[in-house]
DNA sequence: TGTACATCAGTGAACGCGCGTTCACTGATGTAC
DNA sequence: TGTACATCAGTGAACGCGCGTTCACTGATGTAC
């Protein structure tokens, strides 16, 4: 792997990259095309020749970090593919991971730093998705009787409600620090899972 | 009320309040210790005769926002004290309704610009005031047979999670166009409720 | 295989901008006598 | 009631900074013949 090439040969790739890391270590307010790029070990400029503008640089990292949320959530719905009861809790479970392993991630892609989504395909399609996808998880707990009946788009949306708000509070540390000292996080993220099923899920 | 006063006299609710109007206006981004300041039409430099850097003034912004959602719920809460099941579902409305009325401040509440909150302990004080008034509601709504029974912390951060989420996907547009176009926002809200309930909350 | 040339993906100087913060200052106010 | 003076709450110039973006440029690559 030769190390000074004129031509990077996967800039754009490298840049996104460089983008993820610079958010998570340094925070949202950090992130600059100019350290993009020099991170990235180019130029301040050479950015401009991948993205029209900064807005679409975001754009391409909140895209893959959705990507990156999907596979993780793929991965893990392959290994649970026969508890509904499993594959529910495993699945919020590594939402929530996701969130603490890249915080800044997490916010760059729920906290609308992104503005005109219409712009930018690729992120409304991965984001249909992972949508559709819960819905789907949605149906196979009703089937199991995990979850209450009735149209299993607003169960999806409820558990994403759950799920993303706890998530979202646990991110900000808003939730009150002796409940956080209560219990490990896996266990109060099934507690606060066992108030919304009809019945407890697995331990 | 005279206007060409040297001394102001109540500057620094004034910048708090200016700061509110830019930020639902413009957006997170556009909030400068500048521009709140030539919006309440004194120089630049005032406010650091208030606050003692910018960091100061986001954690005032923010108390003032959590002030007022602390008061729209309690004025909800002194209407519908007979009713848990009215009060649960008023309650969760005032969360969106505030959230919808102020996006950007609520943003500033949740979206951890706020670094060390340990610093600002008007700010813990009303936050802690909030969730202790959460978890009352729920004890409410388990001795009314409305939610699951067990700790009532834990339902407390449960309907949180969900409200906050709910709250949270709808602000970023996150929820699915067909989604929201299938039912008016409050019915929307009290169908992603009723799957956490035990048995559905009055319509 | 060698050469000419178009195209691509970089460089680096330059631009104007708004920002947070500091500082010497000054006008207004409140208090002591 | 009048005066001296300390204190308070503003002003405005100045600072250095990093930013997004543009532009003329140049080195590397790929293609046609």
């Amino acid at each position: 792997m030769p190390k000074k090439q004129y031509h990077h040969g996967d800039l754009k790739n490298a840049l996104v990259q460089a983008g993820i890391e610079i958010l998570n270590e340094e925070g949202i307010g950090a992130l600059s095309l100019r350290k993009v790029a020099g991170r990235a070990g180019v130029s301040h400029s050479a950015p401009y020749a991948h993205f029209k503008d900064k807005q679409a640089m975001i754009a391409a990292i909140s895209t893959e970090g959705f990507q990156q949320l999907y596979q993780r959530i793929n991965r893990v719905a392959e290994a649970n593919q026969d508890e509904p009861a499993r594959l529910l809790f495993e699945t919020a479970y590594a939402y929530v991971r996701f969130a603490l392993d890249a915080p800044a991630s997490f916010k760059v892609m729920f906290s609308g730093i992104l503005e005109q989504e219409k712009d930018h395909p690729d992120f409304v399609k991965i984001s249909k998705q992972s949508f559709e996808r819960l819905v789907e998880l949605a149906s196979r707990c009703q089937a199991a009787g995990l979850l209450h009946s009735g149209p299993p788009e607003l169960q999806a949306l409820s558990l994403w409600s759950l799920v993303h708000g706890f998530t979202a509070l646990l991110l900000e540390r808003q939730i009150p620090s002796y409940i956080l000292e209560g219990s490990p996080l896996k266990e109060l993220l099934r507690q606060v899972l066992n108030q919304v099923t009809r019945e407890a899920i697995a331990g």
